[in-house]
RNA sequence: GGGCGGUUAGCUCAGCGGUAGAGCAUCGGUCUUACAAACCGGGGGUCACAGGUUCGAAUCCCGUACCGCCCACCA
């Protein structure tokens, strides 16, 4: 046990505890002790660190900490996941500068490609996540296209697809004609986009007339297969039935009639392509209508509209088409128009819907089944609103999801096609056609949407399939946190899987938080370049001031604003916690040294037993926040603990005793209080700020080899007591107004003043039994106390608590500053006893309102009449 | 088109039925033997607006305005 250093410098304690921790073993699961868990949301191998994981991670290891002091058995999993497109995208990139594409390549060469580059430079994160302190148990670590997890992704398509939930069919699909793949829902975000809504004529055949459709997409009528109007919709009933001819194309299509047409949109009339767009698709079903398929996965005109446009990009075909129809007369109108189109959430490409084949999941009944365990509580979000509802209305209205990518890193479809194109669905490579016997097998060329192994990792992780220890120890996992942005993406997913697979939800808690933003609330984006990497801010305030201010703006699921400041005043918070300890560890002194562990010694004195009783209170107040995942007001009673109360009050009074020359045994005793409040402070405070409370704690007397499986503090009936808190409260105010006189009055600090009290006998033993306190605290040489003051010249006159004070002014006193500073005061008074007054005048007040809350008033009310009498007395005398 | 959230001190935000708080900023003072990244003291808000419920509303209900988010097949 050595002093601690004059200057806190996070750098040099940071550095050396994580790997003593790593090493030590405590971050694997004890072996006793209830199970905890908490599975991370597998970061993107693609990524690096941003603040969002520095937050989320914060959370995960403060809770990670929290449950293992307590004594339970915590496995906090770490992994990374493939990152599907992210990652493809990003190694093509790389070939790109090499002159190489991927089809040069060949798919295996290429997906080798991705792995070495994986083994280079990926996996970033998790040497970042060293710094955060994160005590995860690395012997676990899992990747998501790992062969463990490789075999239970497996598993799972080919027990979906035995059940008939996962089929292979032409469907229309969102396709980003970039990345040249189909994606889900999901990844198809809408935009609004500022466009033109086209009117277009179509002459109907054997009339005069033609009929009149609006569109956003001219280009698509060239894959037209009918116009649709509303069955009831009077003005174009006599058409139902008609052929019109399709301008550009010569073409000849019937007009139906579908209810799914809105009558007061555009002119009553839709255009339908069923090969291009979701709704007409399903209109096209409903009438049988032919897919006639114009725009390619390249998103180019096909050979299907003729030569004129063929190899046309989409944008360049629709300028062609329109220009085409006015030179025609059938362009009527053309009408400013914004609206919502589906963009790539990677790229940014207009997203082309397109028909395809693709696998798809049938997530309806596994939907039923997930809902069901949030409506009944097995699963609950926090906060509670608004995401459970959010979750429930996203899983009441699902739509199959397309499980099937046109990428080559990824989970290869575990499907082979013979020459017959029956299929094969197998757990092992098959080597014939389970239909026809056929051995010619081909595999199929697609991978898994990256979050189908997404959707399994709180029990791919634990050994699923297999039925290990691990998965019966800790599935279901306890807490799952995360984004708001991820709900869909994956909570909801594994909600389902996790119900299918293993029967049990995957958690018992969803803690959904929010964004961190910039200073100026503006969401950080590379773009905007306003990102700020979370190392930089290790590296200039220290790990554990960045985490405490992240907890500390944590607040439901609100987005927060990250300002310099808050990490200023957590750094400064740490550096308060160093040098408070060092002022106990410097004086703890032989005898209390020597103490193996600390331990309380009673007392009498106030400020022992005040601090003890807000040591339990803040005890309690902490686990609380904690149990509730309310990780700012932990963050912010900790604060105030420590800073106020401890360090502002608890330390200088202790001082007289603590720093004392002479070991006496009540020094001794004293020495081992303060080291005990602190001890017990730096385990409440582990959590959330690891290194500097293991730093410290290795110094104080303690029991256990690292703070960080020390017992975490527990609360006591016993050890509140509201009558120290009360005094300490009169006391504190007591001392506060003679320094506010003292400023107020300009009175130097280094002259010392004497001290006259006015007390009723309770009050006077109090101030009695800590004159010395007083004295010292307010820099005062004298007090007299009476029960009553009477009036004296120059003197500065106040009442606070009952206690009137007066201080002697030497020499003149400034009559004109006295009496403003007093009538302020008064004033102030004035307007509560008022307030109090016509509450307690209100007869209804009187009898309603809780019969403590009028006690208290009337309370109040009787104090500040006594106060303003003196107060008046003494304004009087001044003249 | 639906749904949700926000609007509190100069800034960023807590509080969410008992009469307004924090951090930073600001003003004045301080070499008080742990800490100037500190200490001591002060000033600053009709809690967006308009109604209602209640003895009592920043807090609950109903509107309005502005900001923001999510969902959605009016092409």
């Amino acid at each position: 046990m050595t002093e601690l250093s004059k200057a806190y410098e996070p750098h040099s304690i940071e550095q050396t505890w994580y790997e003593t921790w790593a090493a030590s073993g405590y971050f694997q699961p004890s072996g006793e002790g209830e199970p905890y868990t908490i599975a991370i949301p597998p970061p993107n191998i693609t990524g690096s660190l941003h603040m969002g994981h520095a937050l989320q991670h914060t959370m995960m290891d403060a809770l990670s900490r929290w449950r293992r002091m307590q004594g339970r058995s915590v496995l906090w999993l770490p992994g990374e996941d493939h990152a599907g497109i992210a990652a493809q995208v990003l190694v093509e990139r790389h070939l790109a500068q090499e002159g190489v594409k991927r089809a040069d390549l060949g798919r295996e060469a290429f997906e080798q490609r991705v792995w070495q580059w994986r083994e280079e430079s990926g996996g970033m994160i998790l040497r970042q996540m060293r710094r955060e302190g994160a005590s995860v148990d690395w012997s676990r670590l899992r990747f998501t296209l790992a062969p463990d997890l490789a075999r239970a992704v497996r598993e799972a398509f080919v027990r979906l697809y035995e059940e008939g939930l996962i089929s292979r069919g032409a469907y229309i699909v969102n396709w980003c004609p970039l990345d040249q793949t189909s994606i889900s829902d999901l990844e198809a975000p809408k935009k609004e986009v500022q466009s033109h809504l086209w009117h277009i004529a179509y002459p109907v055949k054997g009339t005069d007339e033609s009929i009149v459709v609006a569109t956003t997409r001219p280009e698509t009528m060239l894959g037209d297969t009918a116009v649709a109007v509303h069955p009831e919709d009077e003005r174009y009933s006599h058409l139902i039935g008609a052929t019109v001819e399709l301008p550009l194309t010569g073409r000849d299509i019937p007009v139906i009639a579908d209810e799914a047409v809105e009558r007061e949109f555009g002119t009553g009339v839709v255009k339908v392509t069923p090969a291009h767009d979701p709704a007409d698709f399903q209109m096209g079903l409903r009438h049988n209508l032919p897919q006639v398929v114009v725009i390619g996965p390249d998103g180019r005109m096909t050979a299907a509209v003729g030569t004129r446009y063929e190899g046309l990009d989409r944008a360049e075909a629709r300028a062609r088409v329109v220009e085409d129809l006015k030179a025609q007369n059938l362009l009527v109108k053309t009408e400013e128009y914004t609206h919502s189109v589906g963009h790539h959430d990677r790229c940014g490409t207009v997203i082309e819907p397109m028909v395809s084949l693709q696998w798809f999941l049938n997530v309806r009944p596994l939907a039923d089944v997930a809902l069901e365990a949030v409506r009944d509580g097995r699963t609950r979000f926090v906060p509670v609103v608004p995401w459970t509802k959010i979750y429930e209305d996203w899983m009441e209205n699902i739509q199959p999801w397309c499980i099937s990518r046109q990428l080559w890193w990824g989970h290869r479809i575990p499907a082979w096609y013979c020459e017959n194109n029956h299929i094969t669905v197998s757990r092992t490579d098959p080597t014939e056609c389970a239909t026809c016997g056929s051995g010619v097998l081909r595999q199929e060329e697609d991978v898994l949407d990256t979050w189908f192994s997404s959707a399994l990792w709180p029990f791919s992780t634990l050994g699923w399939p297999d039925d290990t220890e691990d998965l019966r120890r800790f599935y279901p996992t306890n807490a799952m946190i995360t984004g708001y942005e991820i709900i869909f993406f994956w909570v909801a997913r594994m909600m389902m899987m996790g119900l299918k697979f293993m029967g049990e939800v995957p958690f018992d808690t969803v803690l959904i938080h929010g964004i961190v933003r910039d200073a100026h609330g503006e969401k950080m984006s590379k773009m905007k370049g306003n990102t700020i990497d979370p190392i930089t801010l290790f590296d200039r305030f220290g790990t554990d001031a960045v985490r405490f201010a992240l907890a500390g703006m944590a607040v439901g699921s609100n987005d927060m604003a990250l300002q310099e400041s808050k990490m200023e005043s957590a750094r400064n918070f740490a550096n308060k916690i160093w040098n408070a300890s060092r002022f106990v560890i410097m004086n703890l002194g032989e005898a209390a040294r020597e103490r193996r562990a600390p331990a309380w010694a009673p007392s009498d004195a106030l400020a022992d037993r005040w601090i003890l009783a807000e040591l339990n209170s803040t005890i309690e107040q902490v686990t609380r926040a904690l149990e509730e995942y309310r990780f700012h007001e932990a963050a912010q009673v900790l604060y105030h603990f420590f800073w106020d109360d401890f360090c502002d009050w608890y330390i200088e009074l202790s001082k007289p005793l603590v720093a004392a020359r002479e070991t006496t045994e009540e020094v001794v005793a004293a020495r081992e209080r303060i080291a005990y409040v602190l001890e017990t402070s730096l385990r409440l405070l582990h959590p959330l700020m690891p290194f500097i409370t293991e730093e410290i704690w290795q110094r104080l007397p303690h029991e256990g080899e690292s703070i960080m499986i020390a017992p975490f503090p527990e609360a006591s009936p016993e050890r509140e007591d509201a009558k120290a808190r009360d005094e300490m409260q009169t006391l504190i105010a007591l001392i506060t107004k003679i320094r506010n006189i003292r400023s107020e009055m300009n009175i130097p600090a280094r002259s010392s003043l004497k001290l006259f009290l006015g007390a009723p006998d309770r009050t006077a033993a109090l101030i009695r039994e800590n004159a010395d306190q007083i004295k010292r605290l307010a820099r005062v040489e004298e007090i007299e106390i009476s029960d009553k003051l009477s009036q004296m010249d120059a003197a500065a006159r106040d009442v606070v608590g009952g206690i009137e004070i007066a201080v002697p002014l030497e020499g003149l006193i400034d009559i004109t500053k006295e009496r403003e500073r007093l009538t302020k005061e008064m004033a102030r008074k004035e307007a509560e006893a008022r307030g109090l007054a016509s509450r307690l005048e209100n007869l209804s007040f009187v009898e309603r309102a809780p019969r403590e809350v009028v006690e208290q008033a009337r309370g109040r009310h009787a104090e500040l009449i006594e106060e303003m009498e003196k107060l008046k007395a003494t304004l009087a005398s001044l003249g």
